[in-house]
DNA sequence: ATAACTTATTAATTTTTTTTATTTAGATAT
DNA sequence: ATATCTAAATAAAAAAAATTAATAAGTTAT
């Protein structure tokens, strides 16, 4: 039994409870815990589990030494003293299986492999592609993954799970995506899965963003996080007593689409006055746009010939290069974004707000203008409460959202 | 053993697992596991029990006749055959215990008691009472809380806790009430708790009538639920798969002071263009007076001398009455909450929005245009999801919240 | 009416788990 | 360096729980 390397099915088996029941359930269902608590807390003494989990100091033995014979676990050491004798202390074995997570952003993707201990092993950013709603786009996505998979040089069987980010309206359960790629009856996950031979999981991008900085980002044990995603549209991710919030169909977060504005500007959802049509990187761009073609000048304008070849990353850049144009439409921007994320947290108040997406790479120029309008707009004893930073992971963010998403999924953690 | 009541005691050293550990903490959870069981499925068997808790049948069965022993559960004859032999239900005993539920609204209050079954079984409609932020205001509603108790015929011990809603910032872990009555260092709960002698918790009115409905109402195993409390203020219940959402503080919920609107209406918050300034009782009111006194008419106003005595149940009566000034107006704010509720359901994407609160009592003058505005202003593929229901239960609502909040506070279920 | 079949309950047996006691390993004080 | 203390790991004993078997109480088909 021992040192036998753990395949895909066998980890299956482990952690299904299907058609099982008294002590075999039990037993499963303990190993799942002692796996789950080892996963948040790192490596973990015997001791420390038996209290946790209110299971006898001889039963955690067996679980963790049938565990490390699945070459789940491993042995890493002992503890400092604590006066007595010395604990072992166990830990999560890095290879034992991989996830893989595609960040698909409108100019490029993002892809990258996770190990069991969430480290993210290859992180391969910026591959060039176009997001398209047509099949000839899904297959050159499908494409970029099969060639990222060949590329590894670890046992592909290992690889148990892919999960995607896409922009808008995903089922994440049913695997439906309907903002992209809609074209045939059969889920959208269940084609992709079906061309690549891995379970495969779709995800609303930002709601993987919002799951990536929750797990690896600096939230100090904040248990109601909110993520928002200000890129090309804007996004929300929900977190909720440490967990994803989905609504009934996985279509919650639809910030960018909430009616906010007066306004006659016909947002790409069919409505108007959507908050996305004056607070989002696509209303940014319109704003420059409108500038320049009253004669404004900017150093963004610089490079590109036609002014319809600006994208947000230009103007980040020129803002960043002390461009007036660019800080001031920012700070324009930033406010209306302000007062959006104002009414979040009147509804939510939450331990933790953070800022992520592109735009939010804009640091001061975008964040300082959003901070005066939350304080302006919000209730002052409800945003006290809330702690407002911006993220600091960057374009890893949706790959590793995607990658622990995906493995929650296959372990149903 | 047999027959012995149980007293306030006793019950909550039945359900504390504080300083207990092994066999003695895993019989107690079970046990508490069982009476949740059987609190959400009402009669049960053992072989269900069984199969939900994992557990065996010879153990379910000792626990069971424990349980019995202490009173709170008892054997209510047998099921139906499905085939064989037929099987003991068990059910909770309701004279186990009870609860006191107070909602406190702005001009009077309803009280009610709660029995383990979750059976109102006393309920005191439209108490007179004005509520102020004043001491004086304090003691009253504490004075009429001690009177309600002297009434009951029950043992007084039997009462494990009192439940409070109040409008505004509550934090219910603390105790505190920051909008009302905050004149101490003391939290609010803990003055009353003295006072009266019986447990005490303050609960935000509106939560504590989104969970009144979420239990008593219907709502079609729905896990998602947002509750609007439409009244002079306008406020958010929050339920995410099936827990009540707090928010950091407590403060979650506080949808009526979103910034919503444009106008320079000073809202009772202090700030300016909150939702509540355009779409809700007070609103209403204003709105009302301002047409009065432009010379419209009302039926309303027949058995008024002054404008300002108008209150929210004259306007809906006369509404009622097919007053066109009153239903126009409603017609108007309808439309701006719905505007608001669209936000909502394209945030939450839940199941179930249950419109609730005063001024749902005025039927379709209300829910008309709320509904024509949440289909006009959220998305369609979101909003398909979502069944807008208005409250059945009426008064009732915001005392069994308050009740079965208490409830769970007491058995932390 | 009786046999055959279902399913619940109870009893007996076996397995599992906990508890308690013992041993091991290291830290600290003398 | 040795005794004393603390805490972890292991072993043995005791208790608890799960299986399995047996019985009870019904229904349904013949």
């Amino acid at each position: 039994m021992k040192n036998k390397l753990p395949k895909a099915q066998h980890l299956f088996n482990l952690f299904s409870i299907e058609n099982v029941s008294g002590v075999v359930y039990k037993n499963k269902a303990l190993k799942r815990l002692i796996i789950n608590y080892i996963d948040i807390k790192g490596n973990t003494t015997i001791t420390d589990l038996s209290k946790e989990l209110n299971t006898s100091v001889p039963k955690i033995t067996s679980l963790i030494n049938e565990l490390i014979g699945e070459g789940l676990l491993k042995d890493n050491g002992k503890f400092d003293s604590t006066g007595g004798r010395r604990a072992s202390f166990y830990g999560l074995v890095a290879g034992a299986c991989y996830f893989i997570g595609v960040d698909v952003k409108r100019f490029y993707i993002n892809i990258g492999l996770l190990d069991f201990k969430k480290h993210l092993v290859v992180l391969k950013e910026k591959i060039p592609y176009k997001l398209e709603n047509s099949p000839e786009s899904l297959q050159q996505l499908m494409t970029i993954i099969k060639a990222f998979i060949k590329e590894q040089t670890i046992a592909k069987d290992k690889i148990l799970g892919i999960g995607i980010n896409l922009s808008g309206r995903i089922n994440n359960t049913t695997g439906y995506s309907y903002s992209y790629f809609h074209f045939h009856e059969e889920p959208l996950a269940a084609i992709i899965q079906k061309e690549i031979g891995i379970r495969t999981f779709l995800e609303n991008d930002s709601r993987a963003m919002a799951y990536g900085e929750f797990c690896c980002g600096e939230i100090n044990n904040a248990r109601n996080v909110l993520f928002v995603n200000i890129d090309y549209g804007i996004g929300l991710g929900i977190l909720i007593d440490g967990k994803l919030y989905y609504g009934k169909s996985g279509f919650s977060g639809e910030f960018g689409h909430i009616p906010f504005f007066d306004n006659e500007i016909l947002c790409h959802c069919g409505k108007k006055g959507c908050l996305e049509t004056e607070a989002s990187g696509l209303s940014l761009i319109r704003k420059f746009k409108e500038k320049i073609e009253q004669g404004f000048t900017s150093s963004a304008m610089k490079k590109k010939k036609d002014i319809n070849e600006i994208t947000l990353l230009d103007i980040i850049a020129a803002a960043k290069n002390e461009d007036m144009l660019c800080i001031e439409i920012l700070a324009e921007i930033g406010e209306k974004i302000g007062k959006g994320i104002a009414l979040l947290i009147n509804i939510f108040n939450p331990e933790l707000l953070i800022l992520g997406g592109t735009l939010s790479e804009t640091g001061d120029y975008l964040r300082l203008p959003i901070r005066s309008a939350v304080n302006k707009y919000s209730l002052s004893l409800v945003n006290n409460d809330t702690q407002l930073k911006t993220s600091k992971l960057g374009e890893k963010t949706g790959v590793l959202g995607a990658c622990l998403i995906t493995r929650n999924k296959v372990f149903s953690f």
